[in-house]
DNA sequence: GGCTAAGGCTAATAGCTATAGCTAACGCTA
DNA sequence: TAGCGTTAGCTATAGCTATTAGCCTTAGCC
């Protein structure tokens, strides 16, 4: 069918600004009007085209969703891991990492709301979409076991439970801080400034020499 | 400028049950469909009446959404208040009180979103939806403020960090679980089982005696 | 028992997603 | 450089949605 392919550069490129000029928008009326009240007419009005166009990068308002929530885990990611190899190995990157991740989600309220809510009806990621997410999971893992190593936390705060307690810290500071306090930066966010102290509530609740805490 | 209603006992009544039947079947909805995707023709289908009908009943798919969120606040409340009078004063009235409007959280999951998320674009709760949201923080501060008055913990628990704190940990528990494993009951949750480790943690923040932490 | 207002209805508007099908021009390939 | 296929726009349309306007019947208060 057709001719391969193989070329197509200046073509592609163009094809790839447009995709992601979609998602800037996207994201910009996110943050305006709510996750949920995106919708593809207002991104087509705001690039000066018809909506029906917006059909020929994404297949649906839903396909426009996955691409955000897949770049969103991906920058979610990439903050871990950019916070955790500034600190020292241990506890210090551990907290970097949590900390760096819970600051780029104040400073992306549209993508945090979209990775760690259901703020959209009938929307689920595909797999692809969520692969960073457990990246991300196995990452945490990881920051915590070497914590563990180092000798700073007790082993059993690398385990379900130690992790899953940790999801419950994060997770509790981003929603508390979007929800209550949209629009207002880490350093100054009356929730987000607890995080050094929640982190180190999670530090003593896995004391190395067990039998102290 | 009419006559004074001040009987109407019959059609009132009347009146208040529709109003009710139309918000547990737009409850229904909301956890089948997703907060957001509540839509007023399904209620209506639902009930057999036509949808323009129901205006007779809520000026706006946001008033329904005013009520929910009144009715959730209170019966999140309730939950708290009723927890807390069933364990004795001080920290098990806290630790009680705080774990059964998890509970009903959890069990809650509609109700629950609309609370704590923002999941419906456009809207915000009216002043008289929200004032029993604001009873339910008076009574967590009380509640600290009880376990601080029998010692069990320090004074410093009842500020407005010790309950931002407390905030983050109960919003952690909700969204966690909600976000993560809709319909699992609370004994049975990945994250609301980590309620008591928690709270626990909490306690261990704010030690009675200064110093030992 | 009569009148009023409650509570249903249909019709209509405006905005949304999504599909179908048309057309012009962009830019690759020969 | 000429040709041609693909791309990226368009309009029209279907089928949802919320919401308003206006009609009409009947329940039930006085």
């Amino acid at each position: 069918m057709g001719t391969v392919r193989t070329g197509g550069d200046r073509r592609a490129r163009r094809r790839a600004e447009t995709k992601a000029e979609i998602l800037r928008i996207a994201v910009e009326l996110m943050e305006a009007e709510g996750v949920g009240g995106l919708t593809l007419s207002a991104v087509a009005r705001r690039m000066g085209i018809q909506p029906p166009s917006l059909y020929k990068y994404f297949a649906s308002r839903h396909a426009v969703f996955d691409a955000l929530f897949a770049e969103g885990q991906r920058a979610f990611l990439a903050a871990l891991r950019e916070g955790a190899t500034r600190a020292a190995p241990g506890l210090p990157a551990l907290h970097a990492g949590v900390t760096n991740g819970l600051r780029w989600g104040v400073a992306n309220p549209a993508l945090a709301q979209l990775l760690f809510w259901r703020p959209v009806p009938g929307f689920e990621p595909s797999a692809e979409a969520y692969e960073p997410a457990l990246e991300a999971v196995a990452l945490i893992g990881e920051l915590v076991e070497g914590a563990v190593r180092t000798g700073e936390l007790h082993p059993s705060a690398a385990t379900d439970e130690g992790r899953e307690v940790l999801a419950v810290l994060l997770a509790g500071v981003v929603t508390q801080q979007l929800a209550n306090e949209p629009g207002v930066p880490f350093d100054e966010g009356r929730f987000s400034r607890h995080t050094g102290r929640l982190l180190e509530a999670f530090r003593r609740s896995y004391p190395p020499s067990p039998g102290r805490g």
